[in-house]
DNA sequence: CTTGATAATCTCAACGTTGAGATAAAAGCA
DNA sequence: TGCTTTTATCTCAACGTTGAGATTATCAAG
């Protein structure tokens, strides 16, 4: 058998047979990246039928997990989810004119502004998280378990290589 | 050691103990998530070093890797990039400005159009890709070669189990 | 205190993508 | 031949993101 990323790699060996030997890392960047496709995009239907979109998916599970009190500054948002700034005030405001969040000033700094997550924000964040986990089961109900635990070990020793080891 | 999902997985299972048994897919699909933003800002810099944009590049190596006479109708650049047609449209417009593909209608049917990379283009695709392995290259320079090798292979089985496996 | 530097957030124009609809050609069928 | 359906591409407004710069607040020195 063999994958859209195998097709591909075939293609170069006859075009540019003098690259061959500098394609393996497509062997594994290739196909990250066109899973991460097809995953995004199923994700992000998941987010839909929730009414929020994917980034502000993201910013509500954020907030969820963080514990109590549910509230994380606007800058901590910035490095754990490898947006730009404005991307995060962008969400920000509407994610607040949903009801989902709150802007809270508290503390000494009155540079720095808490998102909190309302009540409303809770119960949306419950239901579309568990439709999420749901999804992502879905998409490897047919892949062996030992599979997907084997890979994923994999990767992970490739983030830690890359220094993505904090989530900040 | 950890990285990035491990932290994420291990504030979850502090916060929501109840779905601790569902998060097993987010160990893979967090890790390609992450990778996957991570290559790509990568990636896009090493395009952008060229002047072209990251969905650029993608036209422009599909077509050489496509071999002569190194032209594709606007759809199968649909099919195989998984992006919209408004999308094509658009880079196919500014990668004719700039001279690196033309527009050519050709054959019977005269309702497709053929993009052919120019003697230009191609020298941009080769430049670029050149660079574009390396920067691959650089990105794993640390990473056990065998184990990248066990985790390509085992995303490739998932990939496979997904369904993606043809270019187009 | 002041001054300068640093830090946190917001502003906004430019950009690429989306997705529904328009346009036009080809194919299927009576 | 006409008529409908299908196929291929383009149009365009809406959307989220980027990234540089503005704004406002805090901190560090003198």
């Amino acid at each position: 058998m063999s994958d859209a990323v195998d097709a591909i790699i075939g293609q170069w060996a006859k075009e540019r047979p003098d690259v061959v030997e500098d394609l393996w890392p497509v062997e594994l960047f290739g196909r990250i990246q066109r899973l991460a496709r097809v995953v995004d995009k199923s994700a992000k239907a998941t987010a839909a039928a929730h009414g929020v979109e994917h980034g502000e998916f993201d910013v509500l599970t954020t907030l969820q997990r963080s514990g109590p009190p549910y509230a994380l500054t606007a800058g901590s948002f910035l490095k754990a989810s490898m947006v730009t700034s404005g991307a995060i005030t962008n969400r920000i405001d509407k994610m607040e004119a949903k009801g989902l969040v709150e802007r809270v000033r508290e503390g000494d700094d009155r540079r720095t502004i808490k998102i909190r997550l309302t009540e409303h924000g809770h119960e949306v964040t419950r239901a579309a998280f568990a439709d999420h986990l749901a999804n992502y089961a879905r998409l490897l109900a047919d892949v062996d378990r030992d599979l997907v635990e084997k890979t994923a070990e994999g990767l992970r020793q490739v983030l830690e290589t890359l220094g993505d080891t904090t989530v900040k």
